[in-house]
DNA sequence: AGCGCTACTGCCAGAATCTGACAGTATCCT
DNA sequence: AGGATACTGTCAGATTCTGGCAGTAGCGCT
């Protein structure tokens, strides 16, 4: 195996594991003196993947992914622009700083011609829409990545207001409203609740005791139109 | 250098010769010989490079460009998938399908928890706008990268129409309509098309006397609000 | 403090790989 | 036909990679 490729495997090695691993572990995993293995390191790190060793612990590699070298046509980095310009325009603070290091990122790499293009933005974004809602959506993302719990108090649409718990498993972005869609406990039943009218929102340590993606899969068989991704 | 820097050197090579370039001036320019620079070809295109190669010419990349390897935190991996996620809601046929393209070719490399993540679409985007303008934005775009003069038949808001030829600069993406932004030769001034009010759209042949930036620079500072990017 | 575990570095010889040169074939254009 | 160029096989020398060894340093535990 080249060593290109097994460094690639270095990091899928230490993406399974998701704690500290030692290097003689990782080492063996991958067939390779211990040794080879300390420069293997260096080098992802010298490109800037964050690993980070720790004497007497092992290594973790903090959550993140290493993109292979991958080819896109011009037209696929034009529609991963314009859509992460989108995505930086959203009033979601910490999804829109992600687009914007994430477009600086590519725009590092690029060529001298491609990136003033960039740079020119060709391809524009209208204006930032204008809801601001009081809460931080990205504690609702992580509540969906680890399918935890949410309370929150809502305000429905006839201005009563209620507590609530529910399973979260899915953000949507639509016209000018975010919405969560969980399952409800309160109601028990699914339910969609507009970002802007959700207030003292926190995350409850109990995870909620189904898998996310059998949430999501259920509640698409509930609506009309099944191809809602 | 290190071969694998070399590799990325010579696809920098490429992209700045556009016309076919023989292996023997690629090898002088990177200071390797000829017979290392076939071998660094066959191990770029192994990869998945569109490097051509013709007996009696040259080799040429097809447009396209390879992102080394990067890395992503995983918020931006989520915004870099909304975004490419919403641009393939377009109406617009041929960027939307980039779009498509692109999401595929990250899900290939993704580690496989992420995989199901962005299968089960934990991010949402809303309904796919409704607007469907009978011309080929793809022709605009390429207009655009060109500096090629366009012609075409415009109905102002008021129903009249007249006949039009520009200097586009820009596209844009707002509510429910695509907007061309480009000098119009016709007015001699800076207009706004909205997509859906165009009909026989074509490329001519001229490549208009102004730089893109300069114009795209020139139409911004026309505006209230210089931050349009 | 002392011990075990681990990350990390420098060094060196052998293994693996890469490189350049040469020879030869195939393909395209004029 | 002739010239230019892409491509492949082979092989010795240059370069890089690798594994083992020795040593330093930081961390946690007893």
């Amino acid at each position: 195996m080249s060593r290109s490729e097994r460094l690639l495997d270095l990091i899928q090695c230490l993406r399974r594991h998701r704690r500290p691993v030692s290097g003689r572990m990782l080492a063996d995993e991958l067939g390779i003196s211990i040794r080879t293995l300390y420069r293997d390191i260096a080098t992802l790190q010298g490109q800037g993947a964050p690993i980070e060793g720790e004497a007497g612990l092992g290594y973790v590699l903090k959550p993140g992914f290493m993109l292979p070298p991958l080819m896109f046509s011009d037209e696929e980095i034009e529609a991963i622009v314009l859509g992460s310009r989108w995505v930086a325009k959203q009033p979601d603070r910490r999804l829109s700083a992600a687009a914007g290091n994430a477009l600086a990122k590519i725009a590092a790499v690029l060529p001298q011609d491609l990136r003033e293009d960039l740079d020119a933005s060709t391809l524009l974004v209208g204006p930032a829409m204008t809801a601001i809602e009081g809460i931080d959506l990205g504690v609702v993302r992580q509540a969906i990545r680890n399918e935890r719990k949410l309370g929150f108090l809502y305000r429905d649409a006839g201005g009563a207001a209620s507590q609530r718990v529910v399973w979260p498993f899915a953000l949507g972005f639509f016209d000018k409203v975010r919405v969560v869609v969980a399952w409800c406990e309160t109601r028990q039943d699914f339910r969609h609740f507009r970002a802007d009218r959700i207030a003292e929102l926190k995350t409850l340590d109990a995870r909620y005791p189904r898998r996310r993606l059998a949430l999501l899969k259920e509640w698409r068989a509930t609506l009309d139109k099944p191809r809602g991704s």
